[in-house]
RNA sequence: GGGGCCGUAGCUCAGUUUGGUUAGAGCACUCGACUGUCACUCGAGAGGUCGCGGGUUCGAGCCCCGUCGGCCCCGCCA
């Protein structure tokens, strides 16, 4: 018996799950846990189960001593077993081609029981037809469910991306620098989650949503190429996308623009989807915000099918047709999507259609219909005739959908029509990637309750050059140096190039309704820094979970992430958070505010 | 904060439409048979707070109210 798989311990020999036929005529010890057993009376199988995958042992009178075949017919399954034996070649009838091990059985000499298990709470060998466990009990469970050969081969392939982006970075001669976990609460953004202090009473660290400054800071002191794989804190309602704690692969980088950026970005994506075996093209196409907002009515448009938005207006304004007049008349505009075909969709799929309108805002969707010269389907169609219809690029047999209102009303709405057509027409061609750049951001948005100006992307942004002469004059136009990094309608990063002069970061501040006093003592660190000498800089953060979750084709983040907590922010395996003893309380400063029950 | 769906044996699910005998099936588990299986097969058995609390009713797994937990969505997430 020679160690020579790298995975060879005092004891064991192989991971069973990487034996081939080459290993044919081997000695081998292996350690796993009891897949499945069968018993044939006489004649046991195990499939033994380790993280390279299953391969089948025998026990056979033949060549397995009486009181290990005993044993043998003994186990339950998910027990922790030594096996001794010998690989043999399986003869051609006897082999399973489902498994990669197939070709090959272990005739065990040897089993020793090294971890009874009690039965599973949860299978991990699951029979045809049956459905995984629900969800709550997955997660109550962990430890079994990452047991799962799916779940294991997730957590892989994250640690091949985390590892490959580690790589690629540090070959570009980026620094791998971690900042503090305890820092300090910020009022912007989102909820934090909030730690107290015991040396201090009433004072309270948080924990980081973003390594924002800190990596802002490191540009100041001259570390121009940063980079982390870093866990961030947001303690705001879940999603299906959304963790409480998640992970970022934060960038930043002195001396550079936002080209610069933006090409590093498109090489490390390049490489993570190498990583998972995806060849990608090296650039990405570039739309501006305000064209996906025109085009597809969203700042992530999913560009795998067609369905672009026009604008309408025009022509509805000669109509004598009350409801689109009203919308233009405030100031609004008709715009819509012209389905080809579309005229095949059914009355259902219609009303579908219009729920998911409203669901977003809208008042209604107007439906056009064209057969042949015969406009249909609404008043409107029939004022617009063949003749309105063929400008607007209404065919036969095609549908034409609209919605009146605001531009922050009908763009939501379009984009989820869009997306709604996509579906019911079948319009996404499989295995599909479309990256695309979005930039131009505004610097600002106005709040709709408040009518205060807030940041786009976050307070350090800086405005595109040209648009610098507008945060005096109209700040609600200016466009920042910002960019977002988008795949088939999902974000899978953003970033920008930040302020570096103070005076700038000042007026910006001030826009933002940050007098100086509040500035100093929210952000001193970084205005002080920044007057220290800053470089230009500018940087982009990945949501890493989300990258984990499209290229192990998981269908949850949950699915990518070793323990993660359910939509109501607990950790049930764990079972976090939890009361604590008053003392500690005590030792803390803090009193809770109402006796639980 | 709001809306939707779900909760029946250790697990996956029937049963709830129309309230009515002792709540069923497959897997897992226990016992037995079986020498080439790979979802082994076959026989037998054990296993239930129908999430929890309250209500309506002669009678509730099923109807009503509340509550807990999970999932999805809106708000929220610079």
């Amino acid at each position: 018996m020679t160690r020579t798989d790298p995975f060879a311990t005092s004891l064991r020999t192989h991971l069973g799950g990487e034996l081939r036929a080459s290993h044919a005529g081997a000695k081998v010890r292996l350690g796993g846990w009891v897949h499945r057993a069968r018993n044939l009376g006489g004649l046991v199988f195990v499939d033994l189960r380790d993280r390279a995958g299953i391969v089948q042992v025998s026990f056979d009178p033949a060549y397995t001593p009486a009181e290990v075949l005993e044993r043998a017919a003994s186990l339950g399954n998910e027990t922790v077993v030594l096996v001794e034996g010998t690989v043999m070649a399986r003869p051609q009838e006897m082999r399973n081609a489902d498994v990669a091990t197939g070709d090959i059985e272990v005739r065990a000499t040897g089993l020793e029981i090294v971890g009874p298990a009690v039965p599973a709470a949860i299978p991990v060998a699951r029979s045809r037809n049956e459905n995984l466990a629900a969800e709550e009990l997955r997660l109550r469970h962990r430890y079994l469910d990452l047991r799962r050969p799916e779940l294991q081969k997730n957590i892989v392939m994250r640690h091949r991306l985390m590892q490959r982006a580690r790589r690629f970075l540090s070959e570009q001669g980026f620094l791998e620098i971690e900042t503090p976990i305890l820092t300090k609460p910020t009022p912007e953004g989102a909820r934090d989650y909030l730690v107290p202090s015991r040396v201090h009473a009433g004072e309270f660290y948080a924990l980081p949503q973003s390594p924002q400054l800190y990596k802002q800071l490191l540009m100041v002191s001259g570390f121009d190429r940063y980079f982390q794989i870093a866990r961030c804190f947001r303690d705001e309602d879940l999603r299906a996308d959304r963790q409480p704690e998640f992970t970022q692969i934060d960038i930043e980088a002195s001396f550079v623009d936002q080209e610069d950026v933006m090409a590093l970005a498109e090489g490390l994506i390049g490489a993570l989807w190498a990583e998972a075996g995806y060849e990608i093209p090296e650039r990405f196409p570039r739309i501006t915000y305000a064209d996906a907002m025109e085009r597809y009515g969203i700042d992530r448009p999913d560009l795998r099918f067609g369905l672009e938005i026009g604008d309408a207006s025009k022509l509805f304004a000669t109509l004598d047709f009350a409801p689109t007049k009203a919308a233009l008349d405030e100031g609004g505009r008709v715009r819509g999507i012209v389905v080809p075909g579309g005229g095949k969709l059914s009355r259902k799929q219609l009303d579908e259609l219009d729920v998911v309108a409203k669901s977003a805002g809208a008042r209604g969707v107007l439906r056009v219909k064209r057969t042949g010269d015969t406009m249909s389907a609404s008043k409107a169609a029939e004022l617009l005739g063949v003749e309105g219809a063929g400008k607007l690029g209404i065919a036969d047999g095609d549908l034409a959908l609209f919605v009146a209102g605001p531009d922050h009303v009908t763009s939501p709405a379009l984009d989820r029509i869009r997306q709604e057509l996509a579906r019911m027409l079948d319009l996404i061609p499989a295995g599909e990637r479309r990256f695309v750049w979005v930039v131009d951001f505004p610097m600002f948005e106005k709040d709709p309750s408040t009518g205060a100006l807030g940041a786009v992307h976050h307070p350090f942004t800086s405005p595109l050059p040209e648009d610098v002469s507008l945060l005096a004059s109209a700040p609600q136009r200016a466009r920042a140096r910002a960019y977002d990094v988008v795949l088939n309608g999902t974000e899978l990063g953003g970033g920008s190039i930040r302020i570096s002069n103070p005076e700038t970061q000042g007026k910006i501040f001030g826009l933002l309704g940050i007098d100086e006093a509040t500035a100093t003592k929210r952000f001193g660190f970084l205005l002080e820094g920044l007057r220290a000498g800053a470089p230009p800089h500018g940087g982009i953060a990945f949501g890493f979970d989300r990258i984990a979750m499209l290229l192990a084709d998981a269908g949850s983040l949950r699915d990518v992430i070793a323990f993660p907590k359910t939509t109501a922010a607990r950790a049930l395996f764990e079972g976090a958070p939890t009361q604590v003893p008053a003392q500690d309380l005590e030792e803390l400063h803090v009193k809770v505010a109402e006796a639980q029950a």
